[in-house]
DNA sequence: TCTTGACCCCGTAGTTGCTACAGGCTCCAT
DNA sequence: ATGGAGCCTGTAGCAACTACGGGGTCAAGA
């Protein structure tokens, strides 16, 4: 299949399909005569593998690390475990993280009545570093 | 105050305070005659406000627009709400996405036994395009 | 007095993971 | 033969910094 075709089957788009094989995380696909890159199965199943990593929000690295892993069956898939589970407490510290911040977010929107810019509490609150460290009694 | 002061006070380090004064964030100080930047009250007061800001995750141009309105206090305070609230909104679905993200990431490193790479539940799981379009029964 | 080390200056390039050109080729249908 | 969709390459842009190289300045200690 062209790369437009693969783009279509994976939800990929054609530019990242070229930058990815441009790091080295797709192989070079052979080329037709007229210099179009021709893929296959694997290529299709690998893009795909790697598009899922992406969307659980493991980086490149992490996605070259399991690809490396999959790729050698003989192995001990405790790095591939090892990967996931920290990603996975990674994405809990940011949850945790985007939850204080939505928590203050809310206090501060909150405070708005309208009115005049000099007396907005969403811009005083901003102004006032008190409020982040805790002192909102 | 020179830069390593008031890196010191708010925070901030010092190729962050230059860049924010090269993106025009924060006005040029005075330099002394050694050509060293230096700072007052303002500078300090209005490195807080960002600083601050960015930790509650505003893009550095709704950062410009509250400072916008923060140094014209006779205007409406009606956009400072319309950023703070849209952000908000933004922070919730980022949190959402997050905790989908989240399950299914719990969902994949639950099952990794140990063992060899070939067998392994995790990068079957990656490998499975099927398992993020919700057919986990 | 000299030197050492901490601090400051500037400009540029690197980071992550793409995305968007510009300028040109190929292929297929009409 | 012509038009448009699709492909090619290489480079530059995005956000928000961060790091670096190569240099100037300043105060304290030997």
């Amino acid at each position: 299949m062209k790369i437009g075709e693969l783009a279509r089957a994976t939800g990929a788009n054609i530019e990242t399909i070229r930058y990815y094989e441009r790091i080295g995380l797709l192989p070079e696909p052979d080329r037709t005569a007229a210099n179009y890159r021709s893929y296959g199965a694997a290529h299709r199943a690998r893009l795909i593998f790697i598009r899922h990593s992406r969307e659980l929000g493991f980086t490149i690295e992490e996605i070259r690390s399991l690809l490396d892993l999959s790729d050698h069956p003989e192995r001990d898939c405790a790095e591939a475990d090892r990967i996931a589970t920290g990603h996975l407490e990674q994405v809990e510290a940011k949850i945790a993280q985007l939850t204080t911040l939505r928590d203050e977010l809310g206090r501060i929107v909150g405070r708005c009545r309208g009115g005049l810019a000099g007396d907005c509490r969403v811009i005083e609150a901003l102004a006032d570093h008190a409020l982040c460290e805790g002192s909102h009694a």
